[in-house]
RNA sequence: GGAUGGGUGGCAGAGCGGUUGAAUGCACCGGUCUUGAAAACCGGCAGUCGCGAAAGCGGCUCGUGGGUUCAAAUCCCACCCCAUCCGCCA
């Protein structure tokens, strides 16, 4: 969420932010809404100034008369005041309304624009692969290795389900593993997390639960949904905490499982462990004065550069384009591993994020920070990446490292977990 | 699932219809004292909204929402959450 001040005073910057990103909140009309709002209030506080002041007057009234007249007065006032605050509540919501559904402000350096605008700003230092033989796709690799069983997952939960078995099960484990020790050694604190969140604290992290196009799964009966990623748990974990500022920047890593309903997104890249309805996920939040952002948002994705240099990917690192930033994010980078199994010749496919989500998710979840000999609290910084999705990461590690006889070497990274420096056809 | 207790400022914890936005303690900030520190003492210290250039002024807020009243942290109703014990259970 904006601050409302802010979009009041900067109605055409916002109006503009809102096209670039593809959003159609009416902000003119928010203004308006703001506007009418301040004068209310300043109405209704005037009143309530007044009628306090009868009330007080009452407990020292010189007689039964007086007393009988100031409580006259009393009841009126209030009954003035009760109505100008039904009309205050009446606005307040609908200026809310847009208020909340109007984006994040986009970093000055984000390409404006849509998918196709965004930017290769990195490479990683592994080179794409050259096969002498026609690669696989993750899936036909995991037929041959036995890694995966689908069928059971449609059987049992649905399409977009699955089962990993054998290797694919100790491979999880030790991207875990390799992700986790990395950061403790970056000074996050590990956490694993609740998979289900209430839905306040969905939609303060910028998540719709419950909505036509939710892409969350909800617990009927409850207020309860599955989480989709630990980003909401982790940041939920300090839903209106007031940190001291030497507190900061705290650098969080959660395990979750994620869950999504993909609504919408069938028949696309909808093959395999792609695109699936639950995965497990390292996610990295943290939480930073404002002026520490910026260079947290360059830590976090060196981070995810980092854990796929060493787990020797290719990979290249996206600037995302405004009309492709989630609603909460400021700036997101994305790095895209090579997967050579994916359409005809490989392409790109998405396996992190990172996004600088400024002050948008801390002013709905109300985390704020206090200077020390300051008055006042403001709101800190939040941002979240992804360490390691283990659906994805699974994928790229198959496609990149098979070889011509269908086995598939371990990353050196990885084989300390594993146990083992190949994964063979069975 | 059952029973009981409880939700008040950064924390602990009083208050249970009328100068209580809230005693007291801790923490924190400033000062006196001290070579320095500690202790002691003095002073300050909630958030938020509105008006204002600022100083400041005013409103609202004691889990949430409603009700009673001139007046509610205090009384009534509903809901939410938390803790403990019992039951079940990995």
């Amino acid at each position: 969420m904006l601050d409302r001040r802010f979009v009041a005073d900067n109605v055409d910057l916002v109006t503009n932010n809102c096209r670039n990103r593809g959003s159609s909140a009416d902000v003119a009309r928010f203004a308006e809404l703001d506007r009418l709002r301040r004068q209310i209030q300043a109405d209704t506080d005037r009143l309530n100034q007044q009628a306090g002041q009868v009330s007080k007057s009452i407990a020292t009234a010189a007689d039964n008369a007086e007393r009988e007249t100031r409580k006259a007065d009393g009841r009126r006032l209030r009954e003035e005041v009760s109505a100008l605050e039904g009309r205050l509540a009446e606005i307040t919501r609908e200026s809310d309304e847009i208020l909340r559904a109007m984006p994040n402000l986009t970093h000055p350096q984000a390409p404006v624009g849509g998918e196709d605008a965004a930017i290769e700003i990195r490479r990683g230092t592994t080179p794409l692969p050259a096969f002498a033989f026609k690669p696989l796709d993750h899936v036909d690799l995991g037929a041959k290795l036995g890694l995966f069983d689908f069928d059971a997952g449609a059987k049992v939960a649905g399409h977009g389900f699955y089962f990993l078995k054998n290797d694919a099960v100790l491979l999880e484990m030790a991207l875990q593993k390799y992700a986790v020790d990395l950061l403790l050694g970056e000074n996050f604190t590990v956490l694993t997390t609740p998979d289900l969140a209430r839905d306040t604290i969905l939609e303060g992290t910028g998540f719709m639960p419950r909505g036509p196009e939710t892409q969350i799964y909800s617990i009927t009966g409850s207020d309860l949904s599955l989480v989709a990623t630990a980003e909401i748990t982790l940041g939920g974990a300090m839903h209106e905490r007031i940190f001291e500022a030497d507190e900061l920047p705290l650098k969080l890593c959660g395990i979750s499982h994620c869950f999504r309903t993909e609504a919408g997104a069938h028949g696309r890249a909808t093959r395999g462990l792609y695109r699936v309805h639950q995965f497990t996920k390292v996610e990295m939040f943290a939480f930073t004065l404002p002026e520490q952002s910026e260079a947290m948002h360059e830590q976090l994705l060196e981070l995810e550069c980092r854990l796929f240099d060493g787990l020797g990917i290719p990979y290249r690192v996206i600037d995302t384009a405004s009309g492709d930033l989630g609603g909460p994010a400021y700036r997101k980078f994305d790095l895209e591993a090579w997967m050579p199994g994916r359409g005809e010749k490989g392409e790109w496919g998405e396996v992190t994020s990172t996004s600088n989500c400024t002050d948008y998710q801390a002013r709905r979840l109300a985390i704020r920070f206090k200077k020390p000999g300051e008055k006042g609290t403001h709101f800190v910084h939040t941002l979240n990446g992804t360490a390691i999705a283990m659906s994805r990461a699974v994928i790229a590690i198959l496609e990149n490292y098979q070889q011509a006889d269908g086995s598939v070497r371990v990353p050196e990274a990885l084989v300390p977990w594993m146990g083992k420096q190949t994964l063979v056809p069975r």
